[in-house]
RNA sequence: CGGGGCGUAGCUCAGCCUGGCUAGAGCGCUACGUUCGGGACGUAGAGGUCGCACGUUCAAAUCGUGUCGCCCCGACCA
């Protein structure tokens, strides 16, 4: 390919919004561009990666048995009210109408495939001897983010593989379940991506149900927590937090109780500016609705609640935040001013058990304007329930082996989820057994966000002149780049060089623009070509250069020896990447 | 949806506070010339409903109100 036939419209400015690396260099490469908030266009080169990264996801999942299918991303609205997704989804489902001949269809653009792929399969299967299936799709899903943000991270569509497998038991779904695990590792790990495999919320089936793929990041939205020593990792949602001893210190005097006035404070920072407290020394009081049932939360004030954990240990079905007239009864105060003290209703008190440690504490006092200082647990009010109700936070013991954990930040390419009968049960994908028996088909579900892996690797490798891509996922390979553009003999051996490395399979432009070499250069960097072979003065003597984006010197070859020897580098470089992480470990360490 | 910021040439921005000639710069673009190994230089050009609407005023990019769009923080996120 010649750089003058194609559209690569690189910038030297960062365009004004754009602040993370990913977005910085996909906008100033000219690989991307935005069209609203949340919808980039993918112009060419970005469209080259985002086609490769697809191409690696279809090789793995057809190694690893699962069956490419292609469904519609329109999808009738009645599908998703038979699994109560159209309230579940919210404002996130992107609903439109079908105006034909005077009738109304409501549809809906499909935001995951369940309901559809469930459909199909319960249509066509009716036998457990057709069962287990893995079926997959590489599509765009809409989700309209309240707040898209973070260039293609986040945005309200983006291209997604989702596979589901359905199973007659649950030994084939485990099968299943670790196959695509195995898969995505592979996936993750050719696409030069440093990955993390963390368990996740795991909904129905629970226990090792569900695995998140994460890209640690300092630009990722979720929270991991993982122990630097055994390499447990979870999502922060999940996590969970090792027992230790909780006693309150024995050496601390027990103040008696006093009430203040602390106007207009009825969050924890508020209440902390104005008692000049640190959030950790409070006890933050919550009032949750169980499955109807008013419970009291305790947990210290720099920590959440876990609604899931409340939820498991309650052993309840829903678990939400009371609403205010509840608050209103339960407490006898507005909102923001409970407290375990003289709750004006006798509710169950559930309590994180770091609150034994805390010692002459603030609590709301259950009237307005008011909080009670000096408050004791056991002097002055009792728990009725101690267990893990909040969010791990760094430096909590690990469940596995009790050393303290970390949090990191990170960007989640990929989930696997064992689904169960959620799905087949709402739309009745039952097959018959061996038996004659009608049975509900069991499911899985396992998907990567493609567009993911693309910004997911600009995040994390790039250097001050741009990004730096693995061999595997570049838009080409080679940027043959020759410097005097109006030298005849020169541009002939470009092309000739340029021609023999694609005969021989390798993604190749020619920068053929008449510009200066220093333009040419800066472009190649930003962009991230991981081959640049310049033709200038040593051409004189029969060499060409050859520089590979991550290191700082060229080599000098041959013109007659290039095409086979950089073929064969290539080759190797893109299924190993062996040359891209040697180079970024390095650039690790120097950091 | 709450808080903050920004909308002036394809891109980055100045001008606005304190209203007043034909609205500016750099980059990019076109033509010609000189250059040619890390974003060259000269000359001549093209390119603007100053986001939009209403209002105030003799006069609005500039002041006011409204509105739309974009970015960031928070809430939300199957």
């Amino acid at each position: 390919m010649k750089w003058s036939q194609t559209l690569i419209p690189t910038m030297k400015e960062t365009p004004n919004g754009a602040e993370i690396p990913s977005h910085i260099f996909m906008l100033r490469a000219g690989m991307i561009s935005q069209v609203m908030a949340g919808a980039y266009a993918y112009l060419p080169l970005g469209w080259r990666c985002l086609h490769k990264a697809t191409n690696i996801v279809r090789e793995e999942m057809n190694k690893a048995g699962a069956v490419e299918l292609f469904m519609t991303a329109l999808c009738p609205q009645s599908l998703y009210e038979q699994t109560n997704r159209v309230e579940a989804f919210g404002n996130v489902l992107v609903k439109s109408t079908l105006l034909r001949g005077g009738t109304k269809t409501p549809v809906v653009f499909c935001p995951t495939h369940e309901e559809e792929i469930t459909s199909l399969v319960s249509q066509y299967v009716s036998s457990y001897r057709q069962l287990p299936l893995l079926l997959y799709q590489i599509q765009t899903k809409f989700r309209n983010e309240e707040r898209p943000k973070f260039g293609v991270l986040r945005t309200s569509e983006f291209l997604m593989k989702d596979a589901y497998s359905f199973h007659t038991d649950l030994e084939t779904l485990d099968a299943t379940y670790r196959k695509m695990y195995d898969a995505y590792c592979k996936i993750f790990s050719r696409c030069g991506l440093p990955y993390l495999p963390v368990e996740a919320e795991s909904g129905p089936i629970g226990g090792d149900g569900s695995h998140e793929f994460m890209i640690p990041s300092p630009n990722g939205e979720d929270d991991v927590i993982y122990c630097p020593k055994c390499g447990y990792a979870a999502n922060v949602e999940k996590a969970e937090i090792g027992e230790t001893e909780h006693n309150r210190p024995a050496d601390v005097e027990l103040k008696p109780v006093a009430e203040l006035d602390t106007p207009g404070a009825h969050t924890i920072d508020q209440v902390c500016a104005f008692l000049k407290a640190k959030p950790r020394k409070v006890v933050k009081t919550l009032i949750y609705s169980v499955d109807g049932t008013p419970v009291a939360v305790l947990v210290r004030g720099d920590q959440d609640v876990n609604e899931n954990k409340l939820r498991r240990l309650l052993k309840a079905d829903k678990v939400e935040l009371a609403d205010d007239a509840t608050i209103q009864r339960v407490t006898g105060a507005p909102v923001g001013f409970a407290g375990p003290v003289g709750l004006k209703e006798k509710i169950k008190i559930v309590a994180d058990p770091t609150i034994k440690e805390v010692v002459n504490t603030i609590v709301g006092a259950n009237k307005a304007e008011k909080h009670l200082v000096n408050v004791n647990l056991d002097r002055d009010f009792t728990v009725d329930l101690f267990g893990d109700v909040r969010n791990a936070v760094a430096g909590d013991a690990c469940p596995r082996c009790g050393l303290p954990l970390s949090v990191e930040n990170a960007i989640e390419v990929g989930h696997v989820f064992k689904l169960g009968t959620k799905y087949t049960d709402a739309l009745n994908a039952k097959y018959l057994d061996e038996n004659g028996q009608l049975q509900t088909i069991i499911m899985g579900c396992y998907g990567i966000g493609v567009s993911r892996i693309v910004a997911g690797l600009a995040e994390t490798s790039h250097d001050d002149a741009g990004i730096i891509w693995p061999v595997a996922l570049a838009p080409y390979e080679v940027c043959v780049c020759p410097v005097k553009p109006n030298d005849p003999a020169a541009i002939e051996t470009a092309e000739k060089l340029t021609a023999g490395l694609e005969a021989a399979g390798c993604d190749v432009i020619l920068d053929d623009r008449d510009e200066r070499p220093g333009v040419k250069f800066k472009d190649a960097d930003l962009i991230g070509f991981p081959v640049r072979v310049t033709l200038g003065k040593s051409l004189a003597e029969g060499k060409v250069e050859v520089k590979w984006r991550w290191d700082s010197e060229a080599t000098l070859v041959d013109v007659d020896a290039l095409v086979d020897a950089l073929a064969a580098a290539i080759k190797e470089e893109r299924a190993t990447s062996a040359r891209f992480n040697a180079a970024k470990a390095k650039r690790n360490a120097a950091k």
